[in-house]
DNA sequence: ACCCAGAATGAATGAATATTCATTCTTGAT
DNA sequence: ATCAAGAATGAATATTCATTCATTCTGGGT
């Protein structure tokens, strides 16, 4: 084919191009899990369909039931990918032995749960729509239960090392961890809207 | 018609009984809200259907396009119901003329917040499946932040009040109430899972 | 006793969407 | 070069669901 200079065109794979492309599934599913992030925190959990996650991702239809067997497994992956990913940050930081100083370390934390990207919020937005329908789905309860509850033992055990260096009296330290974490979660909402 | 032992049947519409009635518009209206909440509670905000709500409620399904004009209506009155209610009873404690110490009246505050019943308890999750769509739904956003300021503005002005009373040094209203509300949020949020 | 405004019904319709699968294409091994 | 394995495609299918509307029913007014 050739346009009205007579050059031949469609020479180099452009943006659009429809060039097939053959990669590892590990790959593909990543794709996927981050295409269906930003279809949730743009679109909302329950507009997202699966030719929206596709197209996102730049993709076929039959390949999300390829790599995923279901829409709902392809859901439940990614809340599970965004969970795991967010508690494995903040449990990294808190037995983390790179930082040695316990005030520092809390820090980090901090800086951890309210620094904010682009891709920060969008995380919170997925994290929250899952919040919404956990109390329908079990699934969705145990996939966040089960990784909420180790961040929450680290936590206070963060607490209970704080405590005793500090030697501060009159203080519960798991009383403080679930205090501290529903404060970031309050927070995390308030910045949604 | 009679049955066997000759007396007259059907004298008394029975729970499941078919027999048609006639009720004011605005008692459908609430009568589908309510169901419209237990079934966001118990299903989740993206399996609701108009089938689903109808049958909560005892009608039939034309009825919801009836008083509301569509599903997307019907939502949207769900949550301005929900979010008016929550921080009305919020705003009339704070302002409330009932209670004159301030102290008390904080107390009840916390009382209306935390306490629980199950129809608080739907209303939580009611109120957290919208703030998982908020970020993709304008609409839902405006009701609630709307809803949202008015009550902020109330509590801080508690809050300066006690602050003035106690003459209390270095603590900022504001700032207290926002760490306030995310706290009570974050709390209730850890509650549904 | 009769009417009728409008409340209520639910079968039918059409649009949206998850899932399938026959086919095509890519790549690495031989 | 050729081939096979399996990755990728997307048109077709089947299902689910919101919305419509012709029809039925109710209760207050006359």
């Amino acid at each position: 084919m050739t346009d009205a200079s007579g050059a031949v065109t469609e020479a180099l794979p452009e943006p659009g191009s429809k060039r097939r492309q053959i990669r590892p599934k590990a790959e593909r599913r990543q794709q996927l899990i981050d295409a269906t992030i930003r279809c949730i925190a743009q679109h909302g959990l329950s507009a997202v369909t699966m030719q929206m996650v596709t197209r996102e991702a730049g993709l076929s239809v039959g390949i999300a039931n390829l790599h995923f067997k279901s829409k709902d497994n392809l859901l439940k992956e990614t809340l599970r990918f965004v969970a795991e990913e967010y508690h494995g940050g903040q449990i990294e930081i808190m037995e983390g032995g790179d930082i040695l100083d316990l005030g520092e370390r809390l820090d980090a934390l901090l800086d951890f749960q309210l620094g904010r990207g682009v891709t920060q919020r969008q995380k919170m937005s997925v994290w929250f729509a899952y919040y919404g329908e956990a109390g329908a789905r079990p699934v969705y309860q145990k996939i966040v239960s089960t990784v909420d509850r180790l961040a929450a033992q680290k936590l206070e055990a963060l607490f209970i090392q704080i405590i005793r260096e500090g030697n501060y009296r009159g203080v519960d330290a798991r009383e403080l961890a679930t205090g501290y974490s529903a404060l970031i979660d309050g927070l995390h909402l308030g910045l949604l809207v």
